[in-house]
DNA sequence: CAGGTCGCTGAGAGGGCGCTGAGAGCGGTT
DNA sequence: AACCGCTCTCAGCGCCCTCTCAGCGACCTG
């Protein structure tokens, strides 16, 4: 799980940094606004722990700006006791959690692992060819709801069909997209893997989901043969 | 709304159902911790509240005999400004909340009223797979009912892997979460720790749960292997 | 029907990928 | 200082994946 955070007291984000890392989080430390927008915008974390009083830009604005640039990462603000900005500010401007310094650190580890545990990310798209389909994220081919277990070559090569269920696609197109641009081997190699995935998604089911174009190419049917 | 309230001092506790009564909560008293963990396991309440001190058995193990039950209604847990129990503990054990003694009403209203918004269709706390399960807030790894002592890097990628279960997560996007983003050691790593989880967690078993696809990264098989 | 083109198929060589055992470095503990 | 647990590196090995190749069959054209 990786932590972002913006701090810019040395020996408190030190020690917390440690803390962190022995309780399995993965920490990155920033130590003024600038810093944490850039890094919060440029990768990706699980969680961001913001000061709110930090030098130049101010964690108040960092976190405007990051909810305004589309970055939904669960923040946890850090707020001072006495400070000029107190809890509400911090819920009204989007904070997912805050604490009030001083804090123990055990809370702050539950409040993150909280933090983490709700923002789940969202399912992408899955791709369908009548009983067909592949799941991007998962890395994941079923066939009549059974699954089907691809080498990375056939994989590319069936999801490139997938993204072009209906059309019929070259052996030059394929070329290009599945193995590299460059390549110059033989384009049989295309036919041998055609071939590959028809022993494994055809040959057990009985049906044909990639139909050859003779002189044109390869289709993958719609309706998933 | 139902409310469970595990409270000994008689005072306190009428006043408070009375207050969350007029407030529109259904609320059911018990005055010891036996008669608590049986409630909460018997009936469906939407929040718990529970005090730390209690007669027979103290808020503390009834809270950790609940999750060890399976129970998973929001607690929210009273403190004793100077108890011997503080709010870490409360955390720690996976109270979703907590007030200190003396407390306000209100806030104590508001707070249930959060918890009971966040409880309901929020994912369960512990990840399961199969036979597999992991506590992120106690940090305990079972396997078949029996506890697996993993280090700190085993714990990570397990947590990562579980987190993901049923995607192919690749080696970079391991290295990236549970490592340092700039890790720029041998990615053979992982390699390493996936075999000593499996060393772990599926030799003693007989079972493989965390599968390997090649040239593409790991998978955690939803069922556990 | 003959000839040519295109795609299909089975076999096999080579290399890359993941697995494994051993061990060094390091921080913490006794 | 000695020990221990954790992390990470390294090198060897075996297997799977990738790609090539050559022969064959299918289809089209004259």
């Amino acid at each position: 799980m990786r932590v972002l955070m913006v701090e810019d007291e040395e020996r408190l984000a030190e020690t917390v940094r440690r803390g962190l890392s022995d309780a399995g989080f993965v920490v990155e430390v920033v130590h003024n606004g600038e810093d944490g927008l850039w890094a919060a915008s440029e990768h990706n974390y699980d969680v961001i722990v913001l000061d709110i009083m930090l030098p130049r830009v101010n964690g108040y604005k960092v976190l405007e700006q990051l909810r305004e640039r589309g970055v939904w990462t669960p923040v946890l603000m850090l707020t001072a006791k006495d400070g000029e900005y107190d809890q509400t500010d911090a819920f009204d401007l989007g904070a997912d959690d805050y604490l009030t310094k001083p804090f123990s650190f055990l809370v702050l580890v539950a409040r993150l692992r909280a933090l983490i545990r709700r923002g789940g990310p969202e399912r992408p798209v899955v791709l369908v060819a009548g009983d067909l389909t592949l799941d991007p994220a998962r890395r994941r081919v079923e066939r009549a709801g059974r699954e089907v277990t691809l080498t990375p070559r056939e994989y590319g090569l069936l999801e490139f069909l997938m993204r072009h269920r209906g059309d019929t696609v070259s052996k030059g197109e394929i070329l290009e997209s599945v193995w590299d641009p460059a390549f110059d081997g033989d384009p049989n190699v295309v036919e041998v893997y055609i071939r590959y995935l028809r022993l494994k998604l055809d040959a057990p089911f009985g049906r044909r989901a990639i139909e050859t174009v003779r002189g044109m190419g390869y289709r993958l049917d719609p309706d998933g043969g």
